[in-house]
DNA sequence: GCGATCAACTGATACGTATTGAGGCGGCAG
DNA sequence: CTGCCGCCTCAATACGTATCAGTTGATCGC
């Protein structure tokens, strides 16, 4: 917070003392007048003076009197960079880059407070003020920084499902509904009877989007409730083979798997049955309720993909319709998932004694 | 440019009524008090009150005020997001970012202004204002832009190497001189004894130093001028197979490429002599004054490469000491390439008739 | 000829903060 | 009682801009 120093920038009171006018007209003619009349010939000279003195405007002093200063703001909840993650979060960037330019605003990336300890409201104030707007990402964000942020009225969309008691915010999120719904159906017509859901186990609205799609789903299709098991995971660690055992002695024939940021659940379950020699999708189906880990040269999953790219786009164009007015009341968009049909699903195995 | 609307947040007046206090009070709460000093029992008062009202500063009056905001600029001359040159700028970047979060600033990415018609000084006003300082990068920068910003001594520190008459500017760049001329020095003592440098036709410093480090090595060696050709590329299409044929009819037996983002040159190389039947090394050696494209199972490109990462964090380091005061004047760092030992160049093919 | 309309401009003000010189107050030496 | 000092707090000001309510002249209608 020190000081600049260094030779000052020439402001409007100096352009206007060059082109004889008053500061207040100098304003006028590099802002739209509104109505008020402004001769060309003034309009030359100031013009003139902007050009000799290299005047460039104040943003802070813009700023200040509460005007816009085109520059968006992207809070990211968990850090973009690391190589793990990075597959995850960068075509969200792309698409927020891409809508941002088109649209001239910057993109201010706030790095200073993205890691868990600190949040919006790190060192005692909103870092996000810096910016007219936001978009927020990330699955692991405070809910009391959401709440606070529609309790300040400041403008942001959050990217993915995300809901606050007694507020309404603005976001844009993937339909899981509708595909898990979709897929569930799909398994219990290929002669499941038994599934398996494994939720993340921080309880947001996507793992409840996922829940509920899989509970329509086993309803259409006629399953009794009993039959939709749901456990939770916390990563990798305990993803063990006894459990994926456990599950198959239980009767599972089909696992859907809601995927993390890293997709350490899924990695972990490919592996584990691999190493114990249970075979997918012939012993066990495996869908994935999102992104699914890589493809190799033998496996593709069973999954579905969200368009991040186009999602970040749409949050700022949100964003902007709000920055904008054009939208004055916060809006929910949900986006349509792709299938991705791969092989690892398939009929159910041989009817097994269903334990009651 | 709207006005923001909506109901507005507390200010330091506010919290000052509800503490009991001045607004000066408040404001030397907030900030290091600088020797005044003020009573325990007043600084929880005030505390209390910014709990209460939830107050956060505004950057905007601060910034007026002179005061930096803690953001850091990150000017591209070029889009950083296009998949092709993705690979080449996404290293300095991540260096950046991580560097500023170290050092608690936040990076505003100028995306608004980033294409080649767009200059810094877009829209009549100088768009890196909105930070405290900025760090440049890309080969197509206007020098005119540079020169502007060192007039208005705008803290700025520029990856890669540049120069502009009668300006100190500060820059971290890669040293190309050293490496080019041990390349250089070592296809000489491999046989061969006419190269060719082919530049990118930009004329940039990069280039030049690329020359000046060829020069130097081919006169260590003993290597007569002439027998150092030098051509320019402007890109893929002008890469043909009757030009490296006509360079090999010249007696070349080694070309020394300069790359550009997109390596299109380098490419263009490597696909027009394996659809000529021409073989690398044995034919003609290649090296990469710099990044080569991509290695392949056979191919692996002699080159050299920048320690990316590195120079975007120092690029960072060296501004936040110019924004401190800790370094006053404009100051250049060199750093060092790393060799990559290749297989695209070998000892010369047998003596041909080298025409005078 | 006189109020009314209008074009072209300006003075004044507010935005929210950091800083500083000055002021109030209690105590203590002379 | 006077003068002084140390401790705490405050009023005032500047930063650069956008905006709005005037204030000029000049033109116009009747």
């Amino acid at each position: 917070m020190r000081k600049r120093v260094g030779p000052r920038r020439p402001t409007q009171v100096e352009i206007a003392r060059r082109a004889g006018v008053s500061q207040a007209t100098v304003s006028l003619v590099l802002n739209g007048t509104d109505g008020v009349p402004v001769s060309e010939q003034t309009r030359q000279r100031v013009h003139q003076a902007i050009e000799d003195l290299g005047y460039a405007v104040n943003p802070a002093a813009r700023a200040l009197r509460g005007m816009t200063v085109k520059t968006i703001g992207l809070y990211t909840f968990e850090s973009v960079f690391p190589v793990d993650q990075r597959d995850f979060y960068y075509p969200f960037l792309l698409g927020v880059e891409e809508e941002a330019a088109r649209l001239g605003y910057d993109l201010l990336l706030f790095t200073s407070a993205n890691t868990a300890r600190d949040g919006v409201y790190a060192r005692g104030h909103n870092a996000l003020l810096k910016a007219d707007g936001c978009v927020l990402l990330g699955r692991h964000i405070s809910r009391d920084d959401l709440a606070n942020l529609v309790r300040e009225d400041f403008p942001f969309v959050f990217i993915g499902r995300r809901t606050v008691d007694g507020a309404e915010l603005s976001y844009v999120a993937p339909d899981y509904v509708a595909p898990t719904r979709g897929l569930v159906e799909e398994l219990v017509a290929l002669g499941h009877r038994r599934l398996l859901l494994l939720r993340q186990i921080d309880g947001a609205e996507p793992g409840e989007d996922r829940e509920l799609g899989s509970r329509t789903g086993a309803q259409a299709a006629g399953l009794p409730a009993a039959d939709l098991l749901v456990e939770f995971s916390s990563g990798a660690e305990d993803v063990t083979a006894e459990r994926v055992s456990g599950w198959i002695r239980a009767g599972v024939t089909a696992v859907l798997v809601e995927p993390s940021e890293d997709n350490a659940t899924g990695v972990a379950l490919a592996e584990v049955t691999r190493a114990a020699g249970i075979r997918i999708p012939d012993d066990i189906s495996v869908a994935f309720l999102g992104s699914a880990p890589a493809p190799t040269a033998t496996r593709i999953w069973t999954s579905f993909e969200l368009p991040r790219v186009e999602m970040g786009r749409a949050a700022v164009d949100l964003l902007v319709k709000l920055l904008d007015g054009v939208q004055d009341r916060p809006i929910q968009l949900l986006v349509p998932c792709t299938d991705v049909r791969g092989n690892s699903i398939s009929r159910a195995p041989r009817a097994q004694v269903t334990p009651r």
